[in-house]
DNA sequence: TACCAGGAAATCG
DNA sequence: CGATTTCATGGT
């Protein structure tokens, strides 16, 4: 797929993505820290950079930017290069639930994100709101990331990397609202600042050995370790399942109070190499639909 | 007020 | 082993 860039003032406007829609990216549940300002535009930290977006048209512009840094940071992040026709496809098969939940997703593309903090931000995750999950991940990105920027007279901050964490108490990191796992964050950071992991090497093990590594930190079960793979390290055969998952797979598929097992082996049978995808669909579509409330 | 949230760890049987 | 209980915390 091809597509031309035009570059001025800070500004790079991009004609002729296709299958990438604002909303359905940054809104589908893969990250925590877009967010939407008042003229539909989305500003969030990436990459250690601090960009706004906006779709105008068959325009996309990005704001504060320059096009090699599009070349070189934006086109791999928003995962720009991959033919998401071809993906909707193989996904969609005959079934015309899952062709519902792509029609309603339709502008979604997988991001890849850092490792490291995917790994923090789905440690946080566990058991809470969307919105509790953001507030958290901003207070510890204030309270010890860099300063990147201003935009739209708000300040931005960098996810803070391990150096920045470690040696901080439970009770410290608890000051972001992070409940009990305030240790698990402390002794995942310790693991990875001893090297007894090496989170960037990961991606290069197959998906069964990177999962079961990833199940070795604190705070990392099932569902987070398959939330690190698919988000930050390209592997779309992971499926998390988690209660909205859960919940629209025995309203479309399953039976009532299926197991995670049940579910996890019906969605590897049905999706294969592409559950992650899948999985981005019905999250979203769950969500739109509100099912289980 | 009671219940629930992008679950995981500890404990039980 | 698999199944159940506990764990902070804020929003509704």
């Amino acid at each position: 797929m091809r597509y031309t860039i035009k570059e001025q003032h800070r500004k790079v406007i991009v004609e002729g993505i296709i299958d990438f829609e604002l909303s359905d990216t940054f809104e589908c549940g893969q990250c925590f820290r877009w967010n939407r300002e008042e003229d539909d535009s989305f500003t969030g930290v990436a990459k250690g950079k601090l960009i706004n977006i906006q779709k105008k048209g068959k325009q996309i512009i990005f704001d504060n930017t320059t096009k090699e840094e599009f070349l070189n940071t934006w086109i791999d992040y928003f995962d720009l290069d991959r033919d998401y026709g071809r993906i909707k496809k193989n996904v969609a098969q005959n079934d015309a639930i899952m062709e519902k939940a792509i029609l309603h997703g339709r502008g979604i593309r997988i991001l890849n994100q850092d490792e490291w903090e995917i790994l923090i931000s789905f440690i946080i995750s566990s058991n809470r709101a969307i919105k509790l999950i953001k507030k958290s991940i901003e207070a510890l990105c204030s309270r010890y990331g860099k300063f990147i920027g201003t935009y739209n007279g708000k300040k931005y901050y960098d996810f803070p990397n391990p150096e920045e964490l470690v040696g901080k108490s439970i009770e410290e990191i608890k000051a972001s609202h992070t409940g009990y796992r305030a240790k698990y964050i402390v002794d995942t950071t310790k693991m990875i600042m001893e090297k007894q992991i090496e989170i960037y090497d990961l991606k290069n093990l197959s998906t069964t050995d990177a999962r079961k590594e990833l199940l070795r930190f604190s705070g990392v079960g099932p569902k987070v370790a398959d939330c690190i793979l698919l988000f930050s390290m390209n592997k779309y055969d992971a499926f998390p399942i988690d209660v909205w998952v859960k919940r629209v797979m025995e309203y479309f598929y399953l039976p009532d109070a299926a197991t995670l097992k049940q579910v996890q082996v019906f969605a590897k049978k049905k999706f294969g190499d592409y559950a992650g995808f899948a999985q981005q669909y019905l999250f979203y579509y769950a969500r739109e639909l509100g099912i289980g409330k």
